[in-house]
DNA sequence: CAATCCATATGACATTTGTCATAATTATAC
DNA sequence: GTATAATTATGACAAATGTCATATGGATTG
């Protein structure tokens, strides 16, 4: 089995190929450490499987799986991840990507893999016992922890609606320089620059 | 451990009585055979798990599901279900079930009643060998659809991860006037208002 | 080769957004 | 009963955002 192997982290990336050479059914061609070259690469070695991290600089895991799947249907990727990476999950399951593991699980990878390559599908223990939580949105945004009020957070909900701050003064009934003042403290404690930012960050904290 | 049998069929919840009693830890202190029923039995008889079918007559499995999590939000509900019901599996993740399995594979009943009675969570392996898919047919966000060009979806990316247009230009080596036009044209094209519906626009559809 | 389309760029403009200083109420808590 | 916190409000200002008209060079295509 050939396996293309991408980490941001060469470490990582020499760890694993410690590892995985252990099995003698396994060849690792090819090593990479950006989602860039991961699609580049894949292109060109046409490997068994794709080893690769989520969060890398350039273009994470995900989007490079897309990529490469967009190109090659058939190919079969296996996604390393951390514990935090919670969001990615569930985007991840929706890439069509064909297992995603923890790191910290070393026992889990060489089964994982051949698994994998005899065109099962794997997800760690840890990983679907999380499924039910993260689609059910569930880990709701706990505004009491960053010290946001109730006030605040009926804004927060409506400028993850999309509204301007005229539309929010109008619909709770405040003044708009109020809304404006209630944006900038939420913006304060959050620690986020603009509205843009606290949709983004409302939706991946929900 | 007391549980509540709920299934259509009052052959299957015969064949199911038998096999739970098997195991001595186990007792079924109640049976019933639709989703109404399975609501009243819970609330009277408070059992340690519920084991329901899925597709029943009146309310089906998962509307009870979602009922009685609501009433009692630790509730362990497994639910049983046959290969034809794909559909149902996201749904059922989504309600907060603490397990799916298939009918079918009795021999895998015990083990699970045991592992949600833990607190675990339990998927038969040929649904979470379909999760992938299943999910994969929701709303990947297709570009091309809404006639959106590679640039600008590029542009899109950026604005989702709450870059201002100044440093979209330079991240991307575009002035930041130009920025502007492929932002105007872009919400122009999906008739949203401004970057922030954007931004939201693009997680609700990926 | 003309017509499009794409990528890129300007300048001008109106609007929206975010910040700051400041302040009046009304609860609540010590 | 005084200090603190929450709710609401101003006005002023700078910066960012979004729109529009317009333009150029390159690629593609009929």
């Amino acid at each position: 089995m050939n396996i293309l192997l991408i980490d941001d982290d060469a470490l990582v990336t020499t760890a694993l190929k410690t590892i995985l050479e252990t099995d003698k059914e396994i060849t690792v061609i090819g090593t990479g450490s950006s989602g860039r070259e991961a699609i580049a690469q894949y292109a060109r070695l046409q490997p068994d499987l794709l080893l690769m991290d989520i969060r890398m600089k350039d273009m994470d895991g995900l989007e490079a799986s897309a990529e490469i799947l967009k190109q090659f249907p058939q190919a079969k990727i296996l996604l390393l991840t951390t514990f935090s990476d919670d969001e990615y999950i569930i985007r991840a399951l929706k890439t069509g990507t064909r297992g995603y593991l923890l790191k910290q699980d070393y026992a889990s990878i060489l089964p994982a893999i051949h698994a994998v390559c005899n065109g099962q599908t794997v997800f760690g223990n840890e990983i679907i016992h999380r499924i039910p939580d993260l689609l059910q949105r569930k880990n709701p945004f706990d505004y009491q922890k960053y010290g946001i009020l109730q006030k605040e957070f009926e804004i927060i909900k409506a400028v993850a609606n999309g509204y301007s701050n005229r539309e929010i003064a109008d619909t709770l009934f405040l003044s708009e320089g109020t809304v404006r003042n209630y944006l900038s403290t939420i913006l304060d404690k959050l620690d986020l620059r603009d509205r843009t930012q606290l949709a983004i960050f409302y939706y991946q904290h929900l």
